[in-house]
DNA sequence: GTCTATAAGGCGATAGAC
DNA sequence: GTCTATCGCCTTATAGAC
């Protein structure tokens, strides 16, 4: 656990801030205790409410990002979907929901520079899945039942879902059976 | 358009308000302006909060199973489907998501009663979607790639999402590619 | 039932000392 | 950079007149 400059804690409690309660659900009061510095040091930083959750938004996308290009997109598809799959389940059960997901309900309080950032998140993820089922198209014996890109929406939507929906049923029942379908239309080794 | 009461438009606009801003998102002074009475008033049908937002999802689950009830199962299964998915398409691009979506992301804020009312909500949906793939299965000529259950759990999620990004993105894409995908596993008349 | 008035505290944000 | 102090406004909720 190496030492972090109060600028990266703030960052890092607002990720956990907002992944847990959404961007209406905490307050610089909340993020200041947490960092033990007082509201005003976090302006300092972060002049408005919509700068700091911006930066953490790009924090965001800029981890997953590198995460999913980190997959070899030569091993068998089936594993790819497992190493996609991973941290997503990891994250389940911890009350900690998607970022992108938790501010999503929350559109109509966000500047477009923040739903800027999020739409590329959800492209980012979407373009990814949609070229895994095309690599993984010639190696099945059945077409898909929708192309490519769409199974790509639905299954990353659900996905979502599952992760937001674990907290209010307290189980992880949804998003297993959307990791499920994902695993389930690879071509098995 | 008959007249309602003082009690009917609260309840009323409140459906509208968590639709657009979610739980955190509104305040009794925004539902005051929009019935045209003071913060008071509402506290005398509501003394709290959690109580309009009760009331709120009780009537939003009540009008939706109605809804579902009225559909023969006896039709179609792609004609059941299509009856299924009419209000929810209706509803896209209108700034309002689910009631149910939108307070699943800020389930940490709220209360026991009102999560309780929202699983019920939930299993609604995923109980009728189960059925009519267990109606449609023996129709089909390939096995579903996973069981009834799950299927409806991922359907329901990826609608779900479809509803909530639409507003972030500005189309139906993703609620339609779901609403493919459901209609997709049908057997075709 | 609906109002006025107000309590008691939270909110994001800023000025200015150190 | 971090603090104290404060601004102006908003929040849910209550007391009590009419």
């Amino acid at each position: 656990m190496k030492t972090q400059s109060v600028r990266e804690q703030l960052i890092e409690h607002t990720l956990v801030l907002i992944r847990r309660r959404g961007f209406n659900g905490f307050s610089y009061r909340d993020l200041a205790e947490l960092v033990g510095v007082k509201t005003s040091s976090i302006h300092y930083y972060f002049p408005s409410k919509d700068d700091l959750v911006l930066e953490a938004v790009r924090e965001y996308s800029a981890r997953t990002y590198e995460r999913i290009r980190a997959i070899d997109t030569k091993l068998p598809p089936a594993e790819q979907a497992r190493q996609y799959l991973e941290p997503i389940r990891q994250g389940v059960g911890t009350d900690q929901a998607c970022l992108v997901g938790m501010l999503s309900a929350e559109v109509l309080s966000l500047s477009e520079p923040v739903r800027a950032t999020m739409r590329d998140y959800v492209h980012m993820h979407e373009h990814w899945l949609t070229g895994l089922f095309e690599r993984a198209q010639p190696l099945r014996d059945t077409p898909y039942p929708v192309p490519p890109a769409q199974l790509a929406e639905v299954a990353y939507g659900a996905l979502q879902s599952g992760l937001v929906t674990a907290r209010l049923f307290g189980t992880r029942e949804r998003l297993e059976a959307a990791a499920a379908l994902l695993v389930g239309v690879m071509p098995q080794p």
